[in-house]
DNA sequence: CGGATATATCGATGGCTGTCAATATGTGCA
DNA sequence: TGCACATATTGACAGCCATCGATATATCCG
């Protein structure tokens, strides 16, 4: 049985500044984990190219030559994860971008980390 | 043995827009695995604060509560893929950031790919 | 040279997870 | 009610990888 793990704010200190703690990096590698996954990068730019903004599984089972269930079990981990968004119509289940927890994730990887200029000292102990 | 893989431009167009090939995707997901690990978002992070920006590797030992051969391999994997520099002084081993690959990771979670407002519609096919 | 120190590499192992086939659940329709 | 369709769940398995102990390599010092 999988935990229901949820991309939120408590989810992605910025990786550079004060070093992360060992729980903090846990959260942010479990987090970056589920993206990190080809089959699901294909289903969110698919879903968010897609028109309406929404897909049905359907529709991303044709295009990702893999089976239903392994489709089913990756869109599960999206949305577990708070990037996808189900919402069940008749006999079909339409997935969409929930916008946060990737701005989230794409926070965590401020460049301020990465370029330490002149104005680094300005918080950072 | 392990392939090098860089984290360059062609590792990284936006998560958005246009669906991912499937070589795409898998080339993108073998760059955010590099990041996805909490030890090695541990090292960026502590490297990244750490006084003059780089640090040896004795040093990162001690804090990671790691053995030497793990933190050293987590090292060369971060090495491998672009994320550090690598610079031998005597005999420490300096590593420091490189700031273009995490860059380029964030570029690749642009919002533009979640927020669909009315100008989304521009390039987009 | 020889010992000490710092780091890297190797081989083995255990746990995690992506994948599938089979099956279950749920929904619409006749 | 019964069938067809769409999706989810389950159980099993194979491959990947984080970790470790042991060892190799490299550098400095006396």
């Amino acid at each position: 049985m999988r935990l229901i793990q949820e991309i939120d704010q408590t989810c992605c200190p910025p990786l550079v500044g004060s070093p992360l703690s060992e729980t903090e990096a846990e959260r942010l590698a479990e987090a970056l984990r589920v993206i990190a996954e080809p089959a699901r990068l294909r289903l969110v730019s698919l879903i968010s190219a897609s028109q309406g903004g929404e897909s049905c599984v359907c529709d991303l089972t044709d295009q990702l030559d893999l089976g239903q269930p392994t489709v089913s079990h990756h869109l599960k981990v999206l949305t577990d994860a708070g990037i996808l968004h189900r919402e069940k119509r008749g006999r079909w289940a339409y997935y969409r971008i929930e916008p946060e927890p990737l701005q989230l994730l794409r926070g965590a990887l401020d460049p301020r980390t990465v370029v330490p200029g002149p104005s680094a000292q300005l918080g950072v102990r």
